[in-house]
DNA sequence: CCGAGACTATCGATCGATCGATCGAACGTC
DNA sequence: GACGTTCGATCGATCGATCGATAGTCTCGG
């Protein structure tokens, strides 16, 4: 077969539950989806709350990796933040649907559930955070509340998610472009653009999130 | 009484939709949080969609009205621009539940509940529009992509329901002023701090979203 | 000032539909 | 015949919504 079932199901899920939310998206929606009797997905997963709470920390776990990969010979911190904002933005243009199970339906799951899910994406700041506060001491970043600005710089770039279309005027690479300069200067650092690593990020993409654009 | 029953099915609609999703949130726990029997709830409302759609629209249309009133005497696009953003941030750190349920469940509506929210919400965002476009205009913005931008810079400030807390150490008016900062700065302008009419966004805030802070 | 009628607010009980999940049986492949 | 897949049938629970009944409140002719 050239797709496994058990990846039927976890397409079908995060398509609908993007779509749809967890709890608007039913087993038999989930099942017609993936092309299989509601009785049989349970051979591919644990209860729903499962299914959703492993997409979430496989969607985390790329994430983080693939940040640490993209910004693991960052030069200095301008280079590393603009690094991060390119391959934030790239993921949730590229990868729009898990992006917003990631970010929308967290606080459906059990404590327990949840748990692992928050410390995968507290992990992923620390490295935004990291980046800021680096550049702050070393007097190329200027901002009055780093954890402030952190946070509005990453819904911005997660905000990609909710509204491009690869229809649009806009290539990847424009977007990314431009949203890491509107990161640099939110900063207060006119750095010139191209300082990071875009052809780096974008090969990181493709790997990580399947080839496209 | 107090509060009127409505009230309380309006309130407790809000704070359910918001803290749990409208699919996530039942007829019965509903009337639990508004003190009355499931059957009592459908003398104030139609169904539970319709009473989703009333939500949005007055929370909208409170937007709307608020934005126009502060910007109506605005010198220029940079204190407009700025003095939306600030507005736009107090509504979002004073009303999170409200906002998040804006934002995020749109899309459970039907098509015909949908459209004259996302008319209200495409009018609010032409005020945006208009101020980013005005100061490109006039050449005290700088920006490649305006209509980008700005979808950038709304989420960015839209976000701020998703983790601001009163008991964190920004007040409110630091916070507005932090955010008129980084919009202003995104948009190429480095303006003076202050440029934008805090005060009178505060008053707004206090009359339509109640008093507060 | 009375009381019949209308209206508002509230409820317990219950409707049919759908929910998430499970069962035992049948399929195909090695 | 053992194992990995798939299914129809079905479970009890819960869903959104409606019903008729019961109080309270208001209005207004006599």
């Amino acid at each position: 077969m050239a797709v496994s079932s058990r990846e039927r199901v976890r397409a079908a899920a995060v398509k609908l539950f993007a779509t749809k939310g967890f709890h608007g998206t039913g087993i038999r929606d989930l099942a017609q989806e993936a092309e299989l009797s509601s009785a049989s997905l349970y051979h591919y997963m644990g209860t729903k709350e499962d299914l959703l709470a492993e997409i979430m920390r496989t969607a985390l776990n790329r994430l983080l990796h693939a940040a640490r990969e993209a910004t693991a010979a960052s030069p200095g911190p301008v280079h590393r933040l603009r690094t991060l904002v390119a391959l934030h933005v790239l993921a949730h243009a590229v990868g729009p649907a898990e992006t917003r199970v990631v970010d929308n339906e967290v606080d459906v799951l059990s404590p327990a559930a949840r748990e692992p899910v928050v410390a995968l994406r507290d992990a992923y700041e620390r490295l935004w955070a990291a980046a800021i506060d680096d550049g702050v001491a070393a007097g190329v970043f200027h901002t009055e509340h780093p954890a402030v600005t952190r946070l509005a710089l990453l819904e911005m770039c997660s905000g990609v998610a909710r509204w491009y279309s690869p229809r649009g005027p806009l290539a990847l690479d424009q977007l990314a472009e431009h949203y890491a300069e509107l990161a640099s200067r939110a900063l207060g650092c006119a750095s010139p653009p191209g300082v990071h690593d875009l052809g780096r990020c974008r090969e990181i993409v493709a790997k990580e999130w399947g080839m496209s654009g």
